[in-house]
DNA sequence: CGGTGACATGATCGTCTTTTCATATCACCC
DNA sequence: GGGTGATATGAAAAGACGATCATGTCACCG
C-alpha cells in the first residue's frame, strides 16, 4: 500500500473517425523540428530519428488531412528544403497549447488520485 | 483546412520511477472485469482477451507494487476463483475517478483546440 | 552541363510484442 | 480417490513495427 515512486504518464493525440492516429507527440515534434531547421534531413538528425520513418509519418498525416502541412522542394545547390505551410504552423501552435493545458490538468488530477489512494 | 471527422484520444497510466508501465487502461479493465466476474478465466472471456496475457500483466503489476491486488485460489469443485483485495478495489475506484475527470477535461480542451484551428 | 545535397521510395532485415498451444497443479465434493 | 474447472507456466509460432540499406529524382549554380 505504498504508492511512492509512482508517477502519471499520458499521451494525447488526434485521430480520424476510423481511429487512425493523425497527430500525436511524434509527428508534432517532427513538425516543430522542421519549422526550426528548415529541412527534413536536418530535423531528423536533430531529433535522432530516421529519415525513412519521418517521411512515412508525414506522408500519412497529409493524406489523412487532405491538405498540405509542408512545402517541400528539391534540387538546387543546397539540395532542397522543407518548410511548414501556414496551416501547418497553425496546427502546431494549437497542439502546443492543447498539450500545455493538458499537462497542467493531468498533474492536478494525479494529485487528487494520490490523495484518494492514501485514504 | 477541414478538421471535421477528427477527435481526440488519450491514454493515461501510472508508471514506476523506472518508466515501467504500472496501471493503464488494459490492466484497469481487467481488474474491473475480475471484480465483476469473480474469476480470471471468466473475466478474460468477457473482455475477449487471452488468459495468458492477462496472467502475465497481473503478475507484473503486483510485482512492481509489492503488494497483492488479487486474492487467487485454485482447486475445489469449481476449479478456483479470483477476487480483488481491499487495496485492489481502492485502486480501481481511484483510477475510475481519475479517468472520468480526465475524460471531461480532455473534451473541454479539445473544444478549445478546434476553436483555435477554426480561426 | 555536371556536381551537390536534400527530397523520395522500394525492399529487406531484426526485434519486440502478442497469440497460440500444450501441460502441470491444486482442492473441493460426490 | 477420481472428476472437475480454474489457476499457473513454459515454449513455440505469428505479427507488428521500426531500422537499415540501396537507389533514384530533382533544380540550382559555378
Amino acid at each position: 500500500m505504498n504508492y511512492t515512486n509512482i508517477h502519471p504518464e499520458y499521451k494525447i493525440w488526434l485521430a480520424t473517425d476510423k481511429g487512425e492516429g493523425l497527430l500525436g507527440d511524434g509527428k508534432w515534434k517532427i513538425l516543430k523540428a522542421i519549422d526550426q531547421a528548415g529541412s527534413l534531413t536536418a530535423a531528423c538528425e536533430n531529433l535522432g530519428i530516421t529519415y525513412r520513418r519521418t517521411w512515412n509519418d508525414l506522408k500519412k498525416v497529409e493524406k489523412m488531412l487532405g491538405f498540405a502541412l509542408l512545402e517541400k522542394s528539391r534540387g538546387g545547390q543546397e539540395g532542397g528544403h522543407t518548410v511548414l505551410t501556414a496551416e501547418g504552423i497553425k496546427l502546431v501552435k494549437a497542439f502546443d497549447a492543447f498539450h500545455a493545458r493538458m499537462d497542467t490538468l493531468m498533474h492536478q488530477e494525479f494529485s487528487k488520485l494520490l490523495i484518494q489512494l492514501g485514504d
